[in-house]
DNA sequence: ACCACATCGCAACTCGAAGTTGCGATAGCC
DNA sequence: GGCTATCGCAACTTCGAGTTGCGATGTGGT
């Protein structure tokens, strides 16, 4: 409830808030990176970030809504689209870059929620669905530009593209459970490029023809 | 509340010995599949087999051992390998059999478990090398058939040719979050047919080549 | 059928973490 | 240097995990 008279969010009194709001938000990414989402506790990230529970729970509703908001920081985090003028050497590029975040802190830390009992928060949910949107759009230069050099058969579908080359990897790091480094991203550019190079990535609308071709 | 009696509602005594044993396992899968890991109360469970929460701590240590013998029973399920007679067709039938166990109660219970923070059990995590240890080695047959059609090169990996198979299936379902059906199932299938064809499933020994090759 | 014993129900407990409240201390701004 | 919003602090409630002792009941042996 917030009263007419006194200004309740004016930007300028945030007060010494937002060192305490950084530091906060940067324990949680640590304490999610380390011991997941079920793991996180309150206190544990209140002291991590020398500041007490009580300061938490004023500034975020609950232990999901201090998730929520310190991935959102990092969920924006571009990753940079290459053009080294083949697909197969943009594949290779987007697949190390992805795996690249995916080891490092901050993405260990996405990761974590998005996979961990955490995704049954709508927010987190919404959040996983706007990065990989995001990816796919940012993902439709690079198919442009290889349909128009010939590499890749024309209706070539970017999005197929990008899920193609992005499952192997997920697959590796969620499921199978191996190591993950540049040979895990190599073979998935390979198998992304055999695909696409075959037409199996195109357009999402019209996929009905038998598995077996010519 | 609709028919007779739903499965949640079990007022009266299960019995004793291994019919509660089953009735409490049976509880624990359906609420892991309805609720997830970080949402399953031993008191739930316990209320949903018929039993007392005591009951159940005396035949397991604590809730993870309770989930891991949950899971344990439903983990030795048979995903049977095809034989249609062309390789195609084999793992378009492999893909829907992986996509109807995973949008089946159990499959969405061992997937709940098998992802969420649960994984961090080191028993959970071995049942899932497990399982996937036994799905490499069951598609070895298919493979070895495919290859003596000349249908693959030879040389090609079943492990690497079940995991592009299943990769962009789990990719869907926990990363993505579309819609699961036989559409994805065939999806993936072209995808690994397309891989296998190019030569790029091959043993992990020697994947050192460049992306793009003649 | 009857008794013995294992098994189960039950209530009451400890412990840790989520989330809340009131008050006193302090830092930032004018 | 004073005003006020913000923060620290302690004490509290609630809830689920996990434990214990005892009483009740079902099951097998004879």
């Amino acid at each position: 409830m917030e009263l007419g008279s006194t200004p309740a969010d004016r930007p300028r009194p945030v007060g010494r808030g937002p060192k305490m709001h950084a530091a906060v938000l940067a324990a949680t990414v640590a304490e999610l990176a380390e011991g997941g989402y079920a793991a996180l506790t309150v206190e544990r990230v209140a002291q991590r970030a020398g500041v007490h529970k009580t300061t938490v729970y004023r500034r975020w509703k609950d232990r999901a809504a201090l998730v929520v908001d310190a991935l959102a920081e990092h969920i924006a985090t571009d990753i940079p689209m290459p053009d080294t003028g083949s697909i197969g050497g943009d594949l290779r590029e987007m697949a190390r870059s992805l795996v690249g975040w995916l080891v490092s802190p901050t993405g260990r830390a996405v990761e974590a929620a998005l996979i961990s009992d955490a995704v049954r928060l709508p927010e987190i949910a919404e959040a996983r669905a706007r990065i990989f949107g995001d990816r796919f759009r940012r993902a439709e230069p690079v198919v442009a530009r290889a349909v128009a050099r010939g590499e890749l058969p024309v209706g070539t579908d970017p999005s197929a593209v990008v899920s193609a080359l992005a499952a192997p990897i997920h697959f590796r790091l969620l499921v199978s459970g191996g190591p993950l480094d540049d040979t895990v991203a190599e073979q998935a550019a390979r198998i992304t490029l055999a695909a696409a190079r075959a037409g199996v990535l195109d357009t999402p609308a019209r996929v009905a023809g038998p598995v077996d071709k010519g």
